[in-house]
DNA sequence: GAACAATATTCGTTATAACGAATATTGTCA
DNA sequence: TGACAATATTCGTTATAACGAATATTGTTC
């Protein structure tokens, strides 16, 4: 991870708004972002390419899905950094509506095309 | 203080540099910050406005000096981030040589045109 | 008010980054 | 292999941000 690279993911809120959830969740798929955030695919799809070159994600294939989670070998101050991003934006506009839209998908056991 | 102009504020090298001279030193002059990153004065202002107008840094004046000192309205996770940014990147390059610079005009009791 | 010191701003240019739209790639399964 | 689903990439365009160079502003002192 570069720290210029780091920073710079941050500057971005669709990023951070990956973020939050990511770091919420553990692992999510790339339709479990893009859905929860009312973004188009492909949209989604450039931004987690930004975070995985970054060096702040990493993926996980399994079948046609695509797994993100934060990148293990983050630095530990790195990964305080995005804790506290998380407590400081989570409960605004629009990371709150993100995480009730993700909520309300998992509880349809909604997945992708639906 | 704005959470998107907080972030972009951090994405810039050269803010970064100032941000972690300033939390070690409470509050600093324009002249301390530009000969200590060996940077040229307009480029080190307009940064400084930057800063200021992100609602991270607040300034003084004292005569034709201007200090610039954290924000005191800074919200406490964002201050927090900016102590996670500056444990993390400040051992490296090129801040351990602003530190060096700038401590050693300090000793020599160096302002400004000097 | 003139001279000077410290800081700020403007201007023109250049580089980068984000976007929508379209398309390509990869993997699964019949 | 062909159809389909999930994800990724490319392309052309537009907006923004950083820069050096030059200049303006603000404050002090004589």
């Amino acid at each position: 991870m570069n720290e210029q690279a780091f920073f710079e993911s941050l500057s971005d809120e669709t990023r951070r708004r990956i973020l939050v959830l990511i770091l919420k969740h553990e692992e999510l798929c790339v339709c479990d972002l893009f859905h929860a955030l009312e973004a188009p695919q492909p949209k989604v799809s450039r931004h987690l390419a930004v975070l995985r070159d970054a060096g702040v994600l990493a993926q996980r294939r399994e079948g046609t899905w695509v797994f993100y989670r934060l990148d293990p070998q983050l630095p530990a101050w790195a990964y305080r950094t995005l804790g506290l991003m998380a407590d400081g934006v989570g409960n605004g506009v629009p990371y709150r509506e993100d995480a009730g839209r993700l909520a309300n998908a998992a509880a349809r056991q909604v997945r992708c095309g639906t």
